[in-house]
DNA sequence: CATGAATGAGTTTTCATTCAT
DNA sequence: GATGAATGAAAACTCATTCAT
């Protein structure tokens, strides 16, 4: 395998030992050290393969939100956008949706990590604004289909994925038992499918 | 003046100090000498009115939780429960989640900041579930109204508040030149109140 | 009753108020207001009656040793030195020094702090020679009744408030079920009193 | 050199740096800083060598406890006990317990800061308990040759070393010119020959 | 005299970062 | 590349002391 392999998978590594970290402790709270220990390598290595600390986490955030993404990317290019409905669509987009990354808890708790970080840092935060306009925009594509306004569907996008994000955060904060978020994404769901 | 009375005022002035810190940074790059001098008293006296670092955290987050449900309440025995119909009510409560929650900038990040500490901290955890059974529970009466089903109108509420705090977070993290945030939500309230 | 007396009350209520401390941990661990709390004053009163912590500590030591010699000092008087034979004299001194001194353990326990403050303050260990010296003089003096050589009698006396001072330690020490104090102490003062 | 002994070397110089600002200053009084500069080295690696400050003093204790015992045993096995008499080896012990320990200042001036430190702290308290406990069980064995009663071999042997604590902290806290301690011990030591 | 709010110096501790090996 | 010893800045926290009331 080449050099440049190892490297990088040595910097993946050590970016998921950060992932498994912040099921633990937030950011700030996580010394290199820490990091280091998940790895399983020496803790001086990690400014071998990092500039700093902070470079760290702006890797890391890229390299969730690259997951995130690829997820989706994947999942969109099984589907034939060309032949299928927009009710049939929506349906799969949800059910993906519900399933791999708003009921996903540790995913869900990494990401309020993350909003907390962008809410301070302007950089992750336009990394993260990126993210979340090319996600709407795929969704407000779709929905332009049926809702002829342009900025209607855009509009409606962000509802959709804002509300999808409310309920991340709450199936990490509230206890499970008190709420059946399944049911509570259904119904939501339901009512857009309805709409189309 | 009674002494109490100077002694909570200064409490409450070193929260504010933390809630104006927490506009620029989160709380674990807030040091206690930040706070103090954003309160303009000596530092040493934060350790006077409070335990720690952490007491002076949990007392802020009552604070603001307080803050927002006393807000929530005066607003609640201004309107004439008994007259009013739940369409009609919905609206004016929409109205003043719009804008006293919603879109307070300042309150919503300093949300962003409470969810993650909550995420973390068990103790901060339960307090804010308890502020948010509260409030969900307060509309799932009123929703109750017209959903027969208890618990429909309770996950309906969760869905209510899950989208609320979405547009809350999406308002800190997104441009408002990219979205415009009153025309989403209103949108997702004219559907409800016309479900009513 | 005159100002001075209540002002003399007060200073000695806080010193031993000190003296309670100095059972649960020592002087450099206890702060003015813990010594303030169980003297059941302001703690800024104690820098009215005192021109600073050490000072209390000085006046602290001084009342000790005051303390500690006026005992002896009541039991020598009652006793009438010019008729009692050395022996006799001895035997009862002994009584004293065992009951009062070297097995009081909390007496015990505020001599190794003292010994510990006077082995780095010079004005404290001055203070306690004197105390030392007056001591042994008294011992040497009854000595030198049968010990000729007033040097010898001198060193007699040394050696036996160096071990009891000694056996005061282990007492404090050592596990009271592992030695019989009272023991070891009777085995010693027997010899020097057949010595006699 | 391997890494280990790198180690342990420097952990002993961080130790004899302690021993030496325990000739300045009770241990309350010296400051991490304090003992880092006296070893020379930056203060931040004394964290790293020790948990804490309170592990240092531990540490600290034991390495004086092993010293004291070293000294001591390397001094016993050069004796041939199979062949001396008692008296013999009681003069010889003697010989080095005035020499290497009860005179030693430096050494006793740690001890009183040691025995403080033992009064409050039961961890350190049952180390040194175990320190005397073996001393005096040597002591006691001899001794048992010519006293047949084992508890009063036992008897003696602890006060025999309480006394030369006595003289110990004597040495310290009185005025060399004022005691001739090495005669103090003489006369004594004879007695306990004599006993034999 | 008594109180307790306020100050600021000093302490332990943590930790990102560097660098010689 | 890998290691871990070493550094120094910065943090939380304690506490004697002062002083206005």
């Amino acid at each position: 395998m080449p050099r440049k392999n190892i490297q990088e998978e040595k910097r993946i590594q050590i970016l998921q030992a950060l992932d498994q970290c912040l099921q633990e402790k937030p950011f700030d709270q996580t010394s290199i050290k820490d990091i280091a220990r998940a790895a399983g390598v020496n803790h001086g290595l990690l400014h071998y393969y990092f500039k700093n600390k902070e470079d760290i986490l702006t890797n890391y955030i890229d390299y969730v939100i690259l997951h995130y993404r690829s997820m989706f990317e994947a999942w969109i290019s099984e589907k034939d956008l060309g032949e299928i409905d927009e009710k049939e669509f929506m349906k799969e987009f949800f059910n993906f949706m519900n399933e791999k990354i708003t009921l996903n808890q540790s995913l869900s708790k990494v990401f309020i990590e993350i909003w907390e970080i962008a809410a301070y840092n302007p950089l992750v935060k336009t990394r993260l604004q990126r993210a979340y306009r090319e996600w709407t925009k795929v969704l407000a594509d779709i929905l332009h289909n049926t809702i002829k306004d342009k900025a209607a569907a855009q509009r409606m996008s962000v509802a959709v994925v804002a509300f999808h994000e409310g309920v991340s955060l709450f199936s990490v904060l509230l206890e499970p038992k008190d709420v059946d978020f399944k049911e509570v994404l259904a119904v939501f769901q339901k009512k857009v499918i309805e709409m189309l």
